[in-house]
DNA sequence: CGTTTCAATATGTATATACATAATCGTCAT
DNA sequence: ATGACGATTATGTATATACATATTGAAACG
């Protein structure tokens, strides 16, 4: 027999195989939230295979949550999964072409400005600092689509200051040149006040559906962006498949 | 000198610090993507480990995707991320308690039927089938804070047709009971009408934020809810790091 | 009876090694 | 040129081993 099993019959490897295993358990509801699961030397032993392999199905599932690992003590399964559904927020563009429409980005507005408190709240900065207020508007076709109010951290973005942003959105934009290594996003609906009524063409009070983004740099904040759809242009879709396979 | 190495100052492991080193080059752009990052063997001597310890490091950056691994040829920093944020949907329950006020759940209706051809649209069903509607009201302290309606599709659920739902949520009571495999979101905002406004004590006409889900498990469609919150008493957050830390 | 100490145990990380597999490149024959 | 083929190379998976570390449980002690 040689060192390496090949027990590889249907293309998966054992840890990945010994994962779903237990994963199934954990999603069946067989072993409920807060059970013991097999110590790894009893998984060695029922999977025959060494401890190391056993370590790396185990390990992936302690990362992805599913399981809580204590030493000494074993590994048991997680409380109830958080609902955690993964969101993908298309670029504006992309949603107006795929309805078959023609895009459109128009600014409204451009100011340069040292940060007002309010400012600071919204990108979360603690220092004062330049920043770029900008105000734009989406179309597909003749119609609004969506209004855009944006601010960029100029010390985190010093080109942004010389960029008009006439007609190119600022959020591609930016993605060409500054990496983010997080965002938050808040969602929420909202009744629509004379100014943005105006901006969108629709009644005021009318419910639009808001998406704030803020995007840090490596810990540096670097925009804020509100976006506000009519409630009728704009659905989100979610889907979602219980931890990765 | 020990077998293994201790380098561990800072109380991360060397295969840590190997990760982050190079996520670090990824997303401050310093390797742009389709640039080759080094090979196993280049990295195992400039970390001055193993190429196990190298290889811990990049499967997980791979899977992660932020590169990509061809064999004989090397790894590749990935094309730029999807803008995928993770999206937590509490339970309704939590939520309510984290506001510091007493949750309660109130059923308003409960209706035994054949899916009307809406019904069927609504869950996925293509045959006709028995299904449960039901309609409730989650409180939070006094006030309103999200309704509730509700199709289980009784073909794959068959218990919840004994079950009254009259003080317990029908959400937290399947969660228990039947494992999902897949879910699907929609979200956006719409104006209460009438019988809207009149469950959630709201002026019609105001701005509401609606959640869908659609559940399967295994194929099979198990529910679809909507949950139609005042726009005050609701914002979805959403946080998201490229690749896990 | 409470506290300290210590051995046992399960997980965490790393090593060196072995073989598998996929893709690429150069060589050689057609 | 072109296509077949084998050598080379980088990654993929697994093994056995070693030592670290946190935590538990029991024994020893005051």
């Amino acid at each position: 027999m040689s060192l390496v099993e090949t027990d590889d019959i249907e293309g998966i490897s054992l840890h990945q195989r010994i994962l779903s295993d237990i994963r199934e358990k954990i999603l069946s509801g067989a072993w409920a939230p807060g059970h013991r699961i097999p110590f790894e030397h009893e998984l060695t032993a029922q999977y025959n295979c060494s401890r190391m392999t056993v370590n790396k199905a185990l390990s992936q599932l302690a990362k992805a949550g599913l399981i809580e690992r204590r030493r000494r003590s074993g590994s048991f399964v997680g409380q109830p999964q958080s609902q955690a559904a993964v969101l993908e927020l298309h670029d504006i563009r992309i949603e107006v072409e795929a309805l078959g429409l023609p895009y459109r980005y128009e600014r409204l507005e451009r100011v340069k400005r040292r940060s007002s408190a309010e400012d600071r709240a919204l990108l979360g900065l603690s220092a004062p600092g330049p920043v770029l207020a900008l105000e734009g508007l989406h179309f597909a076709g003749e119609r609004p689509f969506a209004l855009e109010q944006r601010l960029i951290n100029l010390s985190a973005v010093a080109e942004a200051a010389e960029e008009e942003f006439l007609d190119i959105a600022p959020g591609p934009w930016l993605i060409g040149r500054v990496p983010w290594s997080e965002a938050e996003h808040r969602i929420r609906a909202m009744a629509a006040d004379e100014t943005i009524a105006d901006a969108l063409d629709i009644d005021p009070g009318a419910p639009c559906l808001v998406v704030e983004r803020r995007t840090w740099s490596a810990e540096h904040p670097v925009t804020h962006v509100r976006f506000i759809y009519p409630a009728e242009s704009h659905t989100l879709v979610a889907r979602f498949t219980p931890s990765q396979g």
